[in-house]
This record gives C-alpha cells, structure tokens and sequence, in this order.
DNA sequence: GAATTTAAAATTGTTAACAATATATCATCA
DNA sequence: TGATGATATATTGTTAACAATTTTAAATTC
C-alpha cells in the first residue's frame, strides 16, 4: 500500500548535497515540522544508500531541525513556544553583535552591495514573487552576518536563520504578514552607511520584535504529508 | 610495531558517554589539538564497536572539536588565530546578554548558589588544585548560562567553553596565567546582586579580554602522544 | 646517501545481510 | 461495535566482511 517508490535513474547526491537540500526545503517552508522522514524512501528519492541518508539525519538532529528517538526515527523538529523565544531572543543579540561590527568596518563596496541586493529584493516584493522575496531577505541577513568578519557569529546566525522557519510554521502559520520588510533592510542599511550603531541596532530589534512578538498561539497541528515537496522544480509521480 | 592495544574486558560504554568523555578530556586540557584519533584503537579503548566510534567522531567534528579528512581520519581540531580571536569576541557577545537576562530576575537562591560555588572554586585556589579550581570556574560559566533561562545562548556559551581550550592549548601554552580569576567572579555576583546589569558586564568583558588579549603568538608546535591520556584515574598501561 | 619505485601494512570507507523494534493488519471475543 | 491479542509487515539498528585509500617500510636506482 505504500511501497515502490522508484526514482533509481538519478546520478545520486553526495551526502552533503543531500543535506543541503532538506536545509534549503526547511528554509523555504515546504517541510512542515513534525513530518515524518524514513530512511529508504528519502535514499530512494536521492539515490543513495540508506546509510548515507542515515549519517545526514544525525547531522540534521545535531543543529536541532530533526527529532530522532531511538527505534522510532527522525521528524522534522517542532520547536516549542519557549525554545522559539530564545531563538528570536538570541538573534537579536547575534545580530547586535554583527551590526555593531560591521559599522566599525563598513567601506563603500559593502554598503553598494547591500543595496544592489536590496533592489533585487524589493523588486521580487513588487513582482508578487514571494518566494524569492523570501530568499533575499534571509540573503540579506547572511550577508550582513558574512561582512561582519566574525566566522562564530555568522555561524551561530546561520544556525538560527536554519531553525526559524520551524518556529514560524509551528508558531504562526504561513502568513504573508510573517516576513521581513524589505522597508526595514533599506533603514538599517542607511544607518550603517551613516556609521550610526545604535541605530541601526534600534531598527533591527524592532525588525525582528515584529515577528517574534506574534509567536506565542499555536493554531493547529496540520496534517504531515508525503515527502515529495523536497523537489523544488516541476516533478514527475511515480505511480 | 603499534598494533595491539587489548582492553577488551572493560563493560563497553554508550555513545553519549564516549562523546562525554572526550569532550571531558579537552575541557581538562588533556588531549592536545593536532592529536590522531583512530576509530580502532578508540573502539579498544573504550569497549565499543568501531561503528560507535565513527558516529562520535562526526559529532565531534560538527562541532568543531575535531576535523576530519576524507580518508585520512580525525585528529583533534586546531583553531586559528583568527577562529580563536572570533570565539572569544562571540563569547563576550553572549556572556554579556546572558549577565543581562540573569540580573533581570536573579533572586535570592540563585545569589546563594552562586556564592557557594564561589567559595568552592577559592578553596580549590588556595589549596592550590588547579586541576579542581579550572573545572568550577567552568562551572561558574556554566551556572550563570543556565540561571538565565534561555536555552539557546546556554547551547551556544558550552558549545564556546568546550572549545576555548583548544584556542588556548594552540596559541597560549598551558601557563597557570590563562584562568579565570576567582576574584573577578565574586564581583560578577557583586554586581548581579546590585542589580546593576551594566557593571557585570564590565566585569566580564575585562576578565574575558585578559584571556584574549594574549592569544597572538603561537609559540610551538608540540607533538603528539598517545591516546591514554583518556583516562582521568590511574590506569595500567598494557604491554 | 638521496631520491624514486615497489610492496606491505595500517587505516578509513562502504555495503549487504541480519537482528531488534515498532507499526499496521486482522481475527477473536465480550 | 469496540477492545484485546496474535500475526505480518515495515522500519530502524547493528555487524562483519569487503573495498579503497593512505601511510609505512623496504628495495632499487642513480
């Protein structure tokens, strides 16, 4: 009833491929926590081993966006109210710390990049395409976390960035209202182009504020559903 | 010319308590970084399969306590100057908002607890068990992160503490001069019983940046040994 | 003797078969 | 029907054997 999966054409993915892929489809809401992952079908779906499949759900529990229970497998991590409050808590602080950085180090290259990308951004807003949209706001905050120069931060900023989308489904639901405002990026970018800290720190608490302030009903459990939504572009269904 | 290692009587442990155990040994400074760690005399050592082992290992390298190559192995990890500069500056970020959180809602019990455990780390000092004093001024560290009540900085400040001996393994030597001083701790809780968030925070940055400020010059590389020196009590050494 | 090549040993990486556990299916009975 | 228990299936966990690679050692050549 639930058997053959095919999909044994494909070249097959090294296991860090693989482990990008289910990051990139946490980041991009399309695996709802508390999916279920088995090991065959998802080697099935790559074309890789089962172990292989294996190690990357170890890696995936070690910064928290699976669940593993021994004998009972992995699912994608279901943050609880208070952890997703201390990630927000902890961004904040994060954050602060890069923006505080990076002020002291901002040169003309940096801030036109940032802007270039905040066009890009504001262009996909206007153009409806929220999903990318989505994708250069978090790119925003990467790359702030990148020019800062302090490797730790940035990874601790990633790790966070990761896990936030969990948060968000669990917490809030999908609403359109629950991303960043591309307004805000512009302000903050201004601030740093006038080597003002504290402002720049005052806008991005505010920015963050707005989304963590909302997490505190969880609507409803929705229902888990088949591991297809890991392709990102048009797939075929095996029968 | 290396081949057996025995052990082979020992009941055999799990693979949270070979992890635990490791990472005990580089909080007590007792596995250099650079060392080769391999999977089968690991396996000997500890009583477990090879398997186990590979699986602590990969933990171990995602959190940066090891690195590992394809086909050459794992060997205890070697942060740069740059990766240690990075750490510390991102422990102070987060010691600082935890100390912020803390005097927010220390209350009484937790200043009690606090002084016992400072009364503990000063007899350790002047009985002169540096060995004991290290381990609760760690604990200190510790304490503070977990009274504050936000899992992830807590997450983050032991991720930072299990690796800052390595940083100071590698590019300070292992001088008596790199601990925390006792003295510094008490005005830490001083401060915190004040209620005076600001000056913890001064605190901590200055005891902090003693450290730091000293890890510039890598003075040697010295070498290797051998990996009995996992064993914390007195062990027989096999033929 | 130093450098290069060849062979041996040691070490890591991979796989498929098996074992253990959990989940689903179905029959039985109150 | 609904609960209980037995059987079958599916899923995860483990292991030992094998393959691939690197490191060490020895042999050869210049």
């Amino acid at each position: 009833m639930s058997a053959q999966i095919d999909k044994k054409e494909t070249t097959g993915f090294s296991e860090d491929e693989v482990l990008r892929q289910i990051e990139q489809a946490v980041l991009d809401h399309r695996l709802p926590p508390g999916t279920k992952l088995k090991e065959v079908q998802l080697a099935n779906l790559f074309g890789v081993k089962r172990g292989t499949i294996r190690k990357v759900l170890t890696r995936l529990a070690h910064s928290r966006l699976v669940d593993q229970t021994p004998n009972r497998g992995a699912t994608v991590a279901k943050p609880s109210v208070k952890e997703g409050r201390d990630l927000f808590a902890t961004r904040r602080v994060i954050e602060s710390a890069i923006l505080e950085t990076l002020v002291a180090s901002a040169d003309d290259r940096m801030i036109r990049h940032l802007k270039k990308l905040l066009e890009r951004e504001e262009k996909a807003y206007r153009r409806g395409d929220s999903e990318l949209a989505l994708k250069l706001s978090i790119d925003f905050h990467r790359e702030l976390a990148a020019m800062a120069g302090n490797s730790v931060l940035e990874e601790y900023l990633n790790d966070i960035i990761r896990r936030t989308p969990l948060v968000i489904l669990t917490h809030l639901g999908n609403d359109k209202e629950n991303r960043c405002r591309n307004q805000e990026h512009v302000a903050i970018v201004d601030a740093i182009e006038q080597g003002k800290a504290k402002k720049a720190v005052k806008i991005m608490h505010r920015h963050l504020l707005q989304i963590e302030s909302k997490i505190q009903h969880k609507p409803e459990t929705p229902q888990t559903d088949l591991a297809t939504l890991l392709r990102p572009p048009g797939e075929r269904v095996p029968a």
